[in-house]
DNA sequence: CTGAAAGCGCTTACAG
DNA sequence: CTGAAAGCGCTTACAG
């Protein structure tokens, strides 16, 4: 660890030296700055002027340790490059911000051991409490031993246990209106592509995915991964396109790997939203850039962020509170990647579909 | 702020019961945390045993009070939805994850007046430097004031001073690297389009793009803005290939207005990489997922993090040294989105071009 | 409304 | 190598 300097520490500015200042005693302009009812104006007035004029700065660590709170709280995510977690975040910070909180920021790289070393670095920087979203493998004695620590804890996204606050997203729900949108174009070939490491909401889209297309009567094993290094995703396409399993729509795990694939599929020369349909899952920012627009499942990751860091505030408030799960309804947003299937000659019959447009 | 329970203050396992359990005092239980080689190995070992038994955590808070030092830095970002600002981030936190600190992470949304409140916030809670994009109109006065608070900055990607450590890009000389890939494949008409607040990076691109223009003997005055708003950026592109002001490339102020104008293109009609040319700046994640994949000026968002986080890590070491700038030079990598400039009949004369393929 | 005093959990000289 | 003591800057009862 660096070694710093010690000037900062000299002539620093204490509470003491603004009651000297303003002839009061230390516990009077610790009242006020508390903003206690108990201060008359005039004394609030005399020792505000006197914090001004001193360059007072409230020391956060002193007071902390005396009263065992910290206004602060730590975020545990496992990766920073996919859109949807910086969206996630930006809710989160909102909600923490506007309650006079800050947010420490540690990245999990997705690896339990590395987030088992930045949850002690939490505790020992004493953070009032964590909004985690699990690495994958996280084991649910993770939660039992964040409860023997007393330490605050909502999971987000993913859940590792029951016995926690959990905000998060009904995956399955989710699944059900990207496949009806597609069926309902006349689909009945289609693919579910998915990638990264497995955890609990991985689980729940895979589960979803086949249950939608198993209430259609449409095959569910036609679920494919694709490399997880974003750059790669594009190679699979033709995996969708030929072969045995050759489908005519894919429902993409999120919007990282639709944008791959339709990157891919644009290599193979075939048109999205004419030859092939293509749904996404989160709807970032991204779905709306690009051409043709993305369909996608609108997740909402800022109002999870503001429901996570709600949570974790009323737990900091009444800690015997039951655990909650606030479990987010999706909505699909229909754009221009997903179309009718292609009738094409030698199908085994032409046939009229009923149209879903679901959404807007 | 919210009203905590007390219930986490109790049966606090403290550095003084750890020594108690290892019968040595409290001064060598602390020589032990802090590895001094003054203590026997004997000793070390019957501590390090009685803290894992106890379940002792080290309490920062306090450390910090007495040493004054919070092995916390804060991080000041404008806005978090530009992909090229969480690569920065993943840099920053690289390094002062590796230099054990923590960073806590605050959005300005590019507003003085909310920077004002962060960073007294950041006082407060102690933080030991500051690494700042700072808001657009910010003066130059902040920094004297940092200064004056003691608090160590640096500046990244924007500065308003040359009195504070700085970690950015050499704009020029990206701007010149895509101007001259743009008129190496024959292209005259190049506009330059650009959009979001002014500050140092902003005017840096600005002037650098008329001295590239400039140099080639080209009009360096066809500068267009487009809306901030990034769904809005598409709507744009109309004003680029048509009108008194037509051109053939553009050259972007950053990856987001391509990919805006990109899609605004498509919607157009245009082949991008064929009728049109199109050079992005930043070259984040995007530039190669999309399609046709995008030239785009590099400018290594993550390589500068680390910069200005070390550049922090030595100032903190060594207050006193002179202020230092970290300038990283850029490049252009080019893809699919850039191509030779369509000769059409009528055209003032057919001419043969030098064709410049510059890095790799 | 105000003052004097204790204490949060550590680190830091200072003697031994 | 170890112990006793002071102190970082605040908050919190407790008297007045």
């Amino acid at each position: 660890m660096p070694n710093f300097s010690e000037s900062r520490k000299k002539n620093r500015v204490t509470l003491l030296d603004v009651a000297r200042h303003a002839s009061v005693s230390r516990a009077t302009a610790s009242l006020v700055i508390r903003k206690s009812p108990l201060v008359s104006s005039e004394t609030r007035t005399k020792v505000e002027a006197a914090m001004q004029e001193l360059g007072y700065v409230y020391n956060m660590g002193a007071a902390r340790l005396r009263a065992d709170r910290s206004l602060t709280i730590g975020v545990v995510i496992p990766n920073l490059i996919n859109p949807f977690f910086t969206e996630l975040l930006a809710g989160i910070d909102r909600i923490i911000d506007a309650a006079g909180m800050v947010v420490i920021l540690v990245n999990s790289g997705d690896l339990v051991a590395r987030q088992e070393t930045l949850l002690t670095r939490m505790r020992e920087h004493g953070v009032d409490g964590v909004i985690l979203c699990p690495a994958a493998e996280t084991g649910m004695s993770l939660v039992e031993r964040m409860v023997e620590w007393d330490l605050p804890l909502v999971q987000v996204l993913r859940r590792v246990s029951d016995d926690c606050d959990y905000a998060g997203v009904d995956y399955a729900f989710g699944m059900r209106q990207a496949v009806d949108h597609l069926a309902g174009l006349g689909h009945r070939d289609i693919a579910f592509a998915l990638h990264g490491p497995v955890h609990s909401a991985y689980q729940e889209r895979v589960d979803g995915f086949r249950e939608a297309m198993s209430a259609r009567g449409l095959d569910p094993g036609n679920i494919i991964r694709v490399p997880t290094q974003i750059a790669a995703v594009a190679e699979a396409a033709p995996l969708f396109v030929s072969g045995p399993r050759r489908s005519s729509a894919v429902v993409c795990f999120n919007d990282v790997v639709a944008l791959g694939l339709s990157a891919g599929l644009y290599d193979l020369g075939i048109t999205i939203g004419r030859d092939f349909s293509l749904v996404g899952f989160d709807d970032v920012a991204d779905a709306e850039a690009m051409r043709p627009r993305l369909t996608s499942v609108a997740t909402f990751p800022e109002a999870i962020g503001e429901g996570a860091a709600r949570l974790l505030l009323d737990r900091l408030e009444k800690p015997d509170l039951a655990p909650r799960k606030l479990v987010n309804a999706p909505r699909l947003h229909i754009r221009q990647s997903s179309a009718y299937r292609q009738v094409q000659t030698g199908d085994e019959q032409k046939m009229r579909v009923d149209v879903l447009r679901q959404g807007n």
